[in-house]
DNA sequence: CTGGTCTCCTGATCGC
DNA sequence: TGCGATCAGGAGACCA
């Protein structure tokens, strides 16, 4: 029993509300140990429409009103990665993939994978000895070694994406722009150098830039001291490098912090996610830059809500053809 | 091709 | 106390 806590408490909840690559980082670093090398005994979907397999209608499956157990037709259960044993977890921008090896692979390679997309309100945890699969637990998976993942997702703005082949996932992730972790300053140049659109919203592109969503593209704005409306391509070199600057260390910094709320968390003093990302301006609009003190503004920019500092991100001038 | 808008979904919060 | 309205947001569909 001892054992059992000891591994359930290692793998805890996601941290922060909405889910972002420091979580999904944290996320994958807490599963390694207890995935990696395993076998999958079998697992079970309880809703279609969260699983997006080769051949399915585009715009995904009707959506689902009412949770069962499926055996879906058209998919395998070693789609699910079922009797296969995990090689890796690989990450990608907010994507994690499970990379796995069928038992009768021709190859020792991995030749299956499944993406996890946790969108806003997803996670993947341990369900505790005992414990039964709520209503918004959407796939289940039993590992040789006794422990059970789960795929939870109230909202169901996550996914989980089926790959037949390490050749199909590599062109899935082809599509997506550079890791936001690990972005360079060169990267971003030429990621944004053709953008003629708002900084934000081509942050928050993931075929841009791999990671970044609304929290972390407001944070890193507000360090670099660059307008959410100024035009991306119009962005002079020098600031798109302490742009990038700005996004490695936020980024960096959260994926620390996870690691940090994975160690209270085992203290099992019940204060799990302690660690809140101390946001200069996420959240805190019309509250007083932590800067110059100046009402921070707000606004809806690509219907998301957008916070900024008028006075430290000045509004770029209109600069003439 | 690019970029802007709509839509999916449900828990939390707010106003009356 | 209750209940309806509103909001939040990732990313794919869809359209100009």
């Amino acid at each position: 029993m001892a054992r059992w806590l000891l591994i359930f408490a290692s793998v805890p909840p996601i941290s922060s509300p909405v889910p972002e690559l420091p979580e999904v980082e944290s996320l994958r670093l807490s599963l390694l140990p207890h995935l990696l090398g395993r076998s999958v005994a079998a697992a079970r979907l309880y809703r279609r429409d969260v699983l997006i397999a080769p051949g399915d209608p585009p715009g995904g499956f009707p959506r689902q009103r009412n949770r069962a157990t499926l055996r879906p037709k058209r998919i395998s259960p070693a789609d699910l990665l079922t009797g296969a044993a995990i090689v890796s977890l690989a990450r990608r921008g907010k994507q994690l993939a499970i990379i796995a090896r069928s038992p009768r692979a021709p190859t020792p390679e991995p030749d299956r994978a499944l993406i996890v997309q946790l969108g806003m309100t997803g996670s993947l945890d341990a369900l505790a000895p005992g414990d039964k699969p709520d209503a918004h637990t959407h796939a289940l998976w039993s590992l040789d070694s006794g422990l059970r993942i789960r795929f939870h997702d109230p909202r169901r703005f996550g996914s989980l994406r089926v790959f037949r082949a390490i050749a199909d996932l590599d062109a899935h992730w082809a599509a997506l722009g550079p890791d936001a972790l690990t972005i360079t300053d060169a990267d971003l140049h030429a990621a944004l150098a053709r953008a003629r659109r708002p900084i934000k919203a081509a942050l928050l592109d993931q075929s841009v830039l791999a990671g970044v969503g609304n929290i972390y593209a407001d944070e890193a704005l507000f360090l670099a001291r660059i307008h959410p409306t100024a035009i991306a391509a119009g962005i002079p070199p020098a600031n798109i490098a302490t742009l990038a600057a700005a996004i490695r260390s936020i980024l960096a910094a959260a994926v620390q912090a996870g690691g940090s709320t994975l160690r209270d968390y085992a203290d099992a003093n019940g204060a799990q996610g302690t660690y809140v990302a101390s946001h200069r301006v996420y959240g805190r609009a019309g509250l007083p830059c932590t800067i110059c003190r100046s009402p921070l503004s707000h606004a809806l920019l690509v219907q998301r809500t957008t916070v900024w500092c008028p006075r430290c991100q000045p509004r770029p001038r209109i600069r003439p053809h």
